[in-house]
DNA sequence: GGTGTGTCTAGACGGTGCGTCTCGACAAGG
DNA sequence: CCTTGTCGAGACGCACCGTCTAGACACACC
């Protein structure tokens, strides 16, 4: 979580040289350009070597694969960027959430990291197992609070449980998402109006 | 859709040995064995080759890669355990559909060639377009076909319109598959009774 | 029956990325 | 000073890629 964390805990060193930040960051920022400019096929190792101007070693001392780098840049973006509303449990903040979100999937670059990783967790277990540990089930556990929190104030009474109903709200978005549709405005507002409004029973 | 079709149009030779049907059922299977069984990451032309008994040239003669070996099956697969019911327009077919859709991508070894297609389109776009082009698209348009159906005789009513209303229905569950969940049966309920019997207004 | 024509198996080929390894240079701590 | 650890550079064997050649075989046509 904070800036400096990379995939393992940090080492502490009894002496000799310190991690280069400078070459940390070329390798982040290498990464995330070269998959957004030529994609994910396109992601080796030594292609962020080359980009980065760093050494092979240098990148297998500090990630175990290319997967746990595209994992860091998307773990500071997706902070940033979309972060989970904590303040306000009001269903708007929920709808301004995931319209949030649907633009981080279709126009910014960091998102098409995780797109690129949730693919590719289909493909490695390794990888499915990392990203819903260090991306996915953080926010997620962020997200319930956010439905509980909107719940208890009254202000939505979604029918199914907080994990199913952030799904039933994420999964078109990341659907429409992967098969390279656009994400139209009613489509979310009409979501939340379905899912967290529903009609009196 | 047939089952002699490949890859391109059948070619019409006027003279010399047809295609051994024995050894594009070997390949097709053996793809097939080695996906679910090893997983994506394990999916090599060479490997399919030895399984399969064949020479890796016939395979490269008859598919340009990989993928398209796989689409070959998905197609055959779904168009037999998921088709899209097009003889009675009522929301409890689409409701049927639905729970097939999910049983398909997270109990059929069928249905984790579909996610593995829809995860590699993501790196490959050579992969997407032929995963539209022969999958999503012909299936999408009788989905729209389903809705307006049903909509038509008046048994649901979709805020939506159809791609979009298909895409909230089908989203969450390919997300559930995707990120490993279990589908329960109120998800599919409750999904379609928020998006096709919305409340009046 | 001979001649083409196209498919089949078998395997070699150069290319590329993998992950590991070694080497020499360098910087900080003890 | 000397140990410890990182850095860049590059070689290594391995696996798979997609192409290519060679020879055997089956069918169509004449």
């Amino acid at each position: 979580m904070s800036a400096a964390a990379t995939t393992s805990q940090p080492r502490r060193p009894r002496s000799g040289n310190r991690r280069d930040e400078a070459a940390r960051l070329a390798v982040l920022h290498a990464a995330d350009d070269l998959l957004v400019e030529h994609g994910f096929g396109a992601l080796t190792v030594e292609a962020i070597a080359r980009r980065a101007g760093v050494a092979k070693q240098t990148i297998y001392r500090w990630w175990p694969s290319k997967v746990e780098i595209l994992l860091d840049t998307l773990i500071e973006d997706s902070a940033k960027r979309i972060p989970v509303p904590a303040d306000e449990p009001t269903a708007e903040s929920v709808r301004g959430y995931l319209r949030g979100f649907a633009r981080f999937l279709t126009r910014d670059p960091a998102g098409k990291v995780l797109l690129a990783l949730l693919a590719e967790a289909q493909h490695d277990p390794d990888t499915a197992r990392s990203l819903h540990e260090r991306c996915l089930a953080p926010r997620r556990a962020r997200e319930r609070a956010m439905l509980t929190g909107a719940t208890d104030a009254g202000e939505i009474a979604p029918t199914l449980g907080p994990d199913a109903t952030m799904d039933a709200l994420l999964g078109p978005i990341v659907y429409r998402a992967l098969t390279g549709a656009s994400i139209p405005r009613g489509l979310v507002d009409t979501l939340v109006d379905a899912l967290l409004r529903p009609r009196a029973n």
